[in-house]
DNA sequence: AATAACTCCAACCGCTCGTGA
DNA sequence: CTCACGAGCGGTTGGAGTTAT
């Protein structure tokens, strides 16, 4: 394919961008906005391509960028999505506010995989190492598809007429249970309701899968795709195990493209103020299918079915699939704690640490256990700084470039926005996300 | 001190998808 | 329907910085 069609016409520079270059981007797109980005170059005087600049902005000069090195909790999140994602780095971004899809993906491939490893963790199949090379054995053995049962009667099940076989753009890996407690616990979750649903035979992978490509047609349409719903499909705990009156009519529950309940921004949004004890305040109108959800009775219904919302425990992540599912998301079990080494320490510095009690490590629960009227007093006290005097403040260039050696320092000693400041924006974007801002 | 080896990350490349003419 | 174009995504690379020898 080569170079894009808008470096063909004229000489554009490559590699590091210079502090002038930067300024003539920001000093754009800040005044004008970006609006078509093959213009922008154009515009701004640089002597760029659009898609050069449009990197540039996303990565480096975006305002609402979180520098810095990655918390243990944020490394573990990614590695929770990356079981259930997989390469999907855009979409794991979109769980980590101010982080970008190329930041995680650098972070994965540079330091996770490594770590995952050490651990005897496969990084592309969340599995033990020796259980995959197991598997490849048997795959080799028995050439194809690995012998799986699952896989084989996934095989089946697809190759029926109307019935698509889910082709996601990288394959999410399997979870494994008892490496990941969390993510082994939604997905054996849905797994189990699944089976319960629909059909024992059918594989978790597959409807994971299905049900992330539905995710992904969301976003398609506009809709953020997102894997918070993903786990609050887990917490609302729809499934016959809990006992509750559920149908076995699959097609309520999947339809035939495997949208759980035609979900959208707002019903998700609707979700999460039932699930986080009514965070927002909202009453749920306009949506379909209609999802009651009175804040003072710990059930709610979904097209007329109803459910009853179990308590909270967030110190139990390994409840037994009996029992009724704690309502808090899943984000909030750091129970899946591998005390993987801090990537912010050099290798001889990396120490082996628990999650948690660090003043930064606000959970999710308290987003959703936390109202916007309600948020903790060192968020509440936090005055947002003035975007672009963030970005020159960590930036300290001078327009004639005599300082570039300073300012290339510096883009090596980004300091971390304020921890507080970190999650207020965090929690607009959760919010902005659901659709209530 | 020199330099080889390694690490990290910004940026590039190739591709797909969506949209509008 | 087809084509052209732009946006966006994920894989890969190049080079600057760091560490080891």
């Amino acid at each position: 394919m080569g170079r894009h069609s808008c470096c063909y016409k004229q000489k554009l520079r490559k590699g590091l961008w210079s502090p002038e270059e930067d300024e003539k981007l920001l000093r754009h797109i800040t005044k004008y906005g970006h609006g078509c980005w093959s213009s922008v170059p154009k515009l701004a005087g640089l002597q760029r391509c659009g898609k050069s600049c449009r990197l540039r902005w996303i990565n480096y000069l975006r305002p609402d960028l979180k520098r810095g090195t990655f918390s243990q909790q944020e490394e573990n999140l990614i590695i929770e999505l990356h079981a259930v994602l997989g390469n999907r780095w855009s979409q794991i971004a979109t769980q980590l506010p101010g982080r970008t899809d190329n930041e995680i993906k650098n972070l994965w491939n540079s330091c996770i995989k490594k770590k995952l490893r050490q651990k005897g963790i496969d990084p592309n199949t969340h599995k033990p190492l020796s259980e995959v090379k197991n598997g490849e054995e048997t795959e080799k053995a028995s050439g194809g598809l690995g012998g799986s049962n699952e896989l084989n009667l996934l095989k089946a099940e697809n190759s029926k007429p109307g019935f698509a076989a889910p082709e996601p753009k990288s394959k999410p890996p399997l979870v494994a249970a008892e490496q990941y407690p969390v993510a082994g616990s939604l997905s054996s979750k849905i797994n189990s309701n699944c089976n319960n649903l629909i059909t024992p035979t059918l594989s978790k992978e597959f409807f994971i899968d299905r049900f992330l490509t539905s995710m992904g047609s969301s976003t398609d349409s506009g809709r953020p795709s997102d894997s918070v719903g993903y786990s609050l499909l887990q917490q609302l705990n729809y499934g016959s195990n809990a006992g509750l009156p559920v149908t076995q009519n699959p097609a309520l529950w999947f339809n035939h493209n495997c949208r759980p309940f035609e979900m959208n921004s707002e019903f998700i949004s609707n979700t999460i103020s039932n699930v986080s004890s009514s965070i927002l305040s909202a009453t749920p109108t306009g949506f379909k299918p209609s999802v009651s959800l009175p804040s003072d009775n710990p059930s709610f219904s979904i097209n007329g079915v109803h459910y009853w919302e179990a308590s909270t425990s967030s110190n139990n992540s390994s409840s037994s699939s009996g029992e009724l599912q704690s309502n808090s998301s899943f984000f909030d079990n750091n129970a899946f704690s591998w005390g993987l080494a801090d990537c912010s320490t050099s290798g001889k510095e990396a120490q082996i640490h628990p999650i948690g009690g660090e003043p930064e490590d606000i959970k999710w629960s308290d987003y959703l256990h936390t109202t916007p009227f309600q948020l903790p007093s060192s968020i509440q006290n936090q005055t947002p700084q003035p975007i672009y005097g963030e970005i020159k403040s960590e930036m300290h260039f001078t327009i004639d470039g005599s300082s570039s050696t300073t300012w290339h320092q510096n883009q090596r000693q980004q300091q971390p926005l304020q921890s507080s400041d970190i999650y207020v924006k965090d929690f607009e974007r959760l919010a902005a996300t659901f659709g209530h801002i």
